[in-house]
DNA sequence: AATCTTGTTGATCGTATGATCTATAAAGAT
DNA sequence: ATCTTTATAGATCATACGATCAACAAGATT
């Protein structure tokens, strides 16, 4: 005779199988957070079946909260991209009170702990693989308001007067941001604290303008 | 009236719908060379239809060719990546005989004609999201075969005497794959000859570690 | 031209998946 | 306690997809 219908393996989060009755903001907030990790870990098109599972509800509710599947994607791009990073990064890298060397490793210890994020980066990779208009949004606003800025800024640092083209600041950009992709897409050892590494990378990248950063 | 009962919209690529019989060599080799293109381009759970469809086919043939989806994945893994670089590339990287500069440039300008294929550079992309063994394999080769042989060249060659780190050599590495990332994965816009920017990027790694580059 | 071999098709099966709908019961109000 | 509201569950539908199989026909053999 059949004891638990539902053996343990399924992974009942709240350990009982019980009917919890909660306010839709709290239980929508509940699916958004559920589903950014699930769909981080198995791709955008992981089923809705799996994803109610692992949140312990039915599947059916799930389209109580959002319209369709579409809509819940949404949602979780929302909850990973929307108003993460600090918006005062293009005033603070163009901040000349601050050495310059000091600005970029500030905005890049922010900025990385950011995308290093396991769902930051694997969210990031799936939509821009699937066609999504949200990466190619995000990538041009780095590219205006990040990158594009940066280029005065260390062409003015340069004591030999050289400037960097933006494919130049892509590289700086490509090599830190590459990290992330070895650790969470690949799945490849990679230094706990990348901060050093992107230190060298600054420096590097600085030395080769003749940007002068005894001053920090 | 209908005329035309297969629209022009669903691409017969041999433009009638007769039914050739072609050797199973040739056959498979269609095949997979189509699912290359097909799976790039919408991801390896692209359906089976879809891809029969592109091939003029119908879809149970691709069953008497592969025993599953799976097996035709294995092919297309194998044909994307198996063989496509120059085998003796660990041993040119160490030959001192060729300015050190010469090398690497010459490496890269071969790599990266390889890796910013539309083709490689998707397909790797969503294996490395799906956790194939593939991807780990590649870039432990990588590391072995190619970067840790690089760093005691560029410390024998610094004049300083300063050796890069793994991680430092990763940065050179991501920096300049991640041109391809930007530009099959998130669409950018690149340049169409990614060799300069290639070479800024390498001369700034060797700039940074002292390595004479005058002899080139 | 007749026959044989086998590459190819069309129909079909079982299951997985997004989505819908009605019944149920948990929480708050009276 | 009882009533009311509505969050939640369970059953179900339509379609999509991987996979199978018997039947057909293109090309080789005689």
């Amino acid at each position: 005779m059949i004891v638990n219908e539902k053996t343990a393996s399924d992974a009942e989060p709240q350990g009982k199988n019980m009917r919890r009755r909660l306010h839709p903001d709290e239980r929508r907030q509940l699916i958004v957070d559920g589903a950014v990790v699930f769909f981080a870990e198995v791709g955008l098109d992981g089923n809705t079946r799996d994803l109610a599972k692992r949140l312990g509800i039915t599947q059916s509710l799930l389209f109580n909260y959002f319209a369709n599947k579409d809509a819940l994607i949404e949602a979780v791009y929302e909850q990973v991209y929307l108003n993460r990073l600090s918006p005062d990064w293009p005033h603070r890298l163009v901040d000349r009170d601050v050495p310059l060397r000091s600005r970029l490793l500030a905005f890049y210890a922010d900025y990385s702990k950011l995308i290093f994020e396991y769902e930051w980066m694997r969210i990031f990779m799936f939509s821009g693989l699937a066609g999504a208009e949200l990466n190619r949004r995000y990538l041009e606003h780095m590219h205006k308001m990040i990158l594009l800025p940066l280029i005065d800024e260390i062409g003015a640092a340069s004591s030999a007067a050289i400037t960097p083209s933006m494919e130049d600041l892509w590289n700086l950009h490509g090599g830190i941001v590459y990290i992330g992709i070895r650790q969470h897409i690949y799945r490849m050892p990679c230094p706990d604290e990348p901060i050093q590494a992107i230190e060298n990378a600054v420096d590097r990248f600085l030395k080769a303008f003749e940007v002068d950063v005894s001053t920090d």
